[in-house]
DNA sequence: CTGAAAGCGCTAACAC
DNA sequence: GTGTTAGCGCTTTCAG
């Protein structure tokens, strides 16, 4: 068997409590003591049981964190902002991966509870009835990262997707163009229909464009689809000359349709979308993007987590980040 | 304080002893019983405490996945196989990033044993004195995913590296291409200096071709770097024809650094690479590349390791994955 | 500053 | 088929 507390108190002439106390940097140990119980640890190799520990103490230092799909880089990028600042509390993460199945979000909701986590962030597209109710009856804190609250009034860290999306179809608009169509996700998405759409259709309304239903194409978020669906827009009546997507990736499956097609960007067309990844950058034309803090998102969230896992009373618990709009070759 | 084991044998008539059988599914209890103790179970809300059954039990179902950084689609997609042939084996993973520190990666590695975790799945470039001391007197089976093993006979599964660069270049070579570049990542890291840079050579000489120094540019696997680097190639005194790229971000690093110069691809120069991500796909030409399966790398991994925890005999603890070569534009 | 002792919630013999 | 009873390794009062 492997050393335990008992085998260091017994090896220090000491009782567990005090060898207790040196692992837990408790003040209340006098320095002699503190080193011999030291010395022992370091001899026998003593490595304290956090099962034991959390079983003791009714705390595991350990994190939930429920993600939709950690192969996306959207999700990647946001989980290491969490990582990050949970090393810095020293806390642990456990990873689940809920391909936004409501079910499974639930399952995987009460497995983590039943792991005892201190707490949980908890990413999705929103929230089903189910999942909100098991929140509601849960016993640790909870923060919603980059997911739309709608109801509850759980702690939340996010962006301003609709003003967002409001600016950057502003810019087209502020450049002339007045045919401007929205490629975005699938409808079904919360921050796709009540937040990029209707922000787009806010700065159409403001500049007293109309709103035309062919001027929105829906994807489901993929290059692929996004690449077919381009030729929808070649095929229109009316040409538009701006596009506003819903993502980095429909972006270049726009992109690439048009330079196939034989089309330049941006003097046949400008393009401007909301940055996720690297492939902005890598593509040419660069493109002209809104650019989400995903790691921040992450990061903010995390450290969100800690206060209310401290009880720490928290007055601002929906944060709204800030994002930044970088203008490069796509747009004039 | 939430209902225990205790509360729903006491609400049942049956001991703690029969409710842990229904819970654990043991057989050894009257369907009669079952059903009872089922039903006080739904109706106190009771959920086991895994804390309290990992110290009892002395198995925590919980996996440590110990990752580079998870915000590298690399190590996102490895880890999505891992995740879900751990959830299949009802495995919760504890994620935590190392940044390749190796001190780091030894203070991860003995806070997951503290964690009393059964297994741990570890990525990295290579194994430091430390980690490799560490690795041998731990109780627990670790399995190396996508990392060079080099000296220990730890259980690893991985690609054939090397074969595959020497497939990639020997393709560059049949196409008639006599001064073929290498654009590597770190020679720091053992996959590219002991497999793909060998690999390369070994191709060069089988056609006797002369291994030019000059011809080796060694970047630091990023976009940015490459993109610079392109210009060390670009004024070269004898011009290459042929480029063999580490990954794809180098290569499409390269791939813009020519298109900005004017150059054409595959016309000018043919480009062959490693592939980790959609960029393949998605720049234009398309890249030709060999493809590692990184889902199943980390699926093959989890698999491997729950064998190793069920204490099933494994004869092949060396896994080698096979990779396949798909052409697209860049090369003729 | 230190020790004794009572759990934390569950599993795993072992009895019956 | 079911109950009894030790622990698992640690924290945490409470005394002293």
């Amino acid at each position: 068997m492997s050393v335990t507390i008992y085998d260091v108190a017994r090896e220090a002439n000491v009782s567990m409590a005090t060898v207790s106390r040196v692992v837990n940097g408790n003040q209340n140990v006098k320095p002699a003591t503190r080193k011999k119980v030291l010395d022992c640890i370091e001899r026998l190799g003593y490595r304290p049981n956090a099962v034991a520990r959390g079983l003791a103490s009714k705390k595991t230092t350990t994190i939930g964190v429920i993600v939709p799909d950690i192969s996306k880089s959207y999700y990647a990028e946001l989980s290491r902002g969490i990582a990050d600042v949970a090393t810095m509390y020293e806390y642990n993460i456990i990873l689940s991966n809920s391909d936004k199945r409501p079910q499974r979000e639930v399952e995987l909701f009460e497995d983590h509870l039943g792991k005892q986590v201190d707490g949980v962030i908890f990413m999705s597209d929103s929230l089903s009835e189910e999942i909100r109710k098991e929140m509601a009856t849960a016993n640790v804190p909870i923060v919603l990262a980059g997911t739309l609250d709608a109801g509850t009034n759980l702690p939340t860290v996010n962006i301003d997707h609709e003003e967002a999306a409001y600016q950057a179809v502003k810019k087209l608009i502020e450049n002339g163009h007045e045919r401007i169509v929205h490629v975005s996700g699938p409808l079904s998405r919360d921050i796709n229909r009540l937040c990029k759409k209707v922000g787009y259709e806010k700065a159409l309304k403001e500049a007293n464009l109309p709103i035309i239903d062919d001027f929105f194409i829906e994807t489901d978020n993929t290059y692929d689809d996004a690449y077919e669906k381009w030729k929808l827009i070649r095929d229109l009546e009316e040409k538009p000359t701006g596009i506003f997507a819903g993502n980095d990736e429909i972006a270049v499956g726009i992109l690439n349709g048009l330079r196939d097609d034989g089309l330049s960007v941006p003097d046949d067309m400008e393009v401007i979308c909301f940055q996720h990844t690297l492939l902005t950058r890598v593509v040419r034309p660069q493109l002209s993007a809104v650019i989400v803090p995903l790691y921040d998102l992450g990061a903010v969230s995390m450290r969100l987590l800690t206060k209310l896992m401290n009880g720490e009373e928290v007055e601002d618990v929906g944060v709204i980040l800030p994002y930044h709009m970088e203008e490069r070759q796509s747009t004039k």
